[in-house]
DNA sequence: ATCGACCGGTTTCATAATGGAACTACTTGG
DNA sequence: CCAAGTAGTTCCATTATGAAACCGGTCGAT
């Protein structure tokens, strides 16, 4: 059956995985802040297969996270672009990112990080903080209802 | 032909979505986030089937961000609790969370938002900022390769 | 203008993942 | 001791995924 739609649950996680919660379409979108912009670009880097990487597309446009435009060389292709609504899932790619550093055993292939570009020192690590800048854990936070 | 495995990959974010990137594992993330611990309360939470929960518990467990302990109250069934490990990912739901705050239009049964448990009030965005302290955009950041 | 290569897909087909339901063995509350 | 609950496992149908072939439009060089 149908993996189950979870756009109408309450809970933003879910309502955010439901749209990108796959396996493909944060890795687009990895590589879309990075500057590729066309179909064979994210192939190229993804090895994922072309119906694949359509479909996925497909829907980052239909949900206003890429859109298509002329290409900026003047080709009679189009490019993808990242809408800000796509931007904004910097956040998320950088959550992982970090996680992933911080947790996951590093192929000998060489460590990645992400960095300032201007210094080329890493980034500071995510926190979370309260309206009034305390830090936060998981225990001292919850998702409740909101006017 | 089976999925493509990512963890040999140098990118962080891949290797994290490899491992965490599926439909399921955040939510029980979530809900364990949340103080949940047993087999039956997610699978009643996530309307998941139990074949699929079952696998995807174990993979949890294997990849140590669940483990199994025994149960608080002294019952003979065991407990699956978060590692340090499992609570690092709280930075990657309040991400995905905020995203869909913001960008994804609210169910009208009610706007969820994470709070701070102490006072109710909203937590701050996340933001990404350099060792310097300057907040980044995703243009002025790269990941390359590290000692 | 033409040829071959490239681009961005679509179609087809085999295989893998998912979901639902039934089944099982153990635990627990009454 | 019994009925209900817990934590799975097994079986099967359906869905998603992936590889490869195919296809029309575009580009670059001649």
């Amino acid at each position: 059956m149908r993996r189950k739609s979870l756009s109408a649950v309450a809970c933003p996680i879910a309502r955010t995985l439901d749209v990108i919660g796959d396996w493909w379409s944060l890795l687009i979108v990895r590589d879309a802040l990075r500057g590729m912009s066309r179909f064979s670009e994210f192939q190229k880097s993804l090895g994922v297969s072309r119906n694949i990487l359509t479909q996925r597309l497909r829907v980052l446009v239909e949900q206003g996270i890429l859109e298509l435009a002329p290409a900026a060389d003047g080709s009679a292709y189009s490019a993808y672009r990242l809408t800000a609504k796509g931007r904004g899932l910097f956040a998320i790619l950088v959550a992982l990112g970090q996680w992933g550093q911080d947790n996951l055993p590093t192929p000998d292939a060489g460590r990645m990080a992400m960095v300032d570009r201007k210094s080329g020192q890493p980034i500071r690590k995510l926190e979370i903080r309260a309206s009034d800048g305390r830090l936060l854990g998981p225990g001292e936070t919850m998702v409740t209802r909101v006017a």
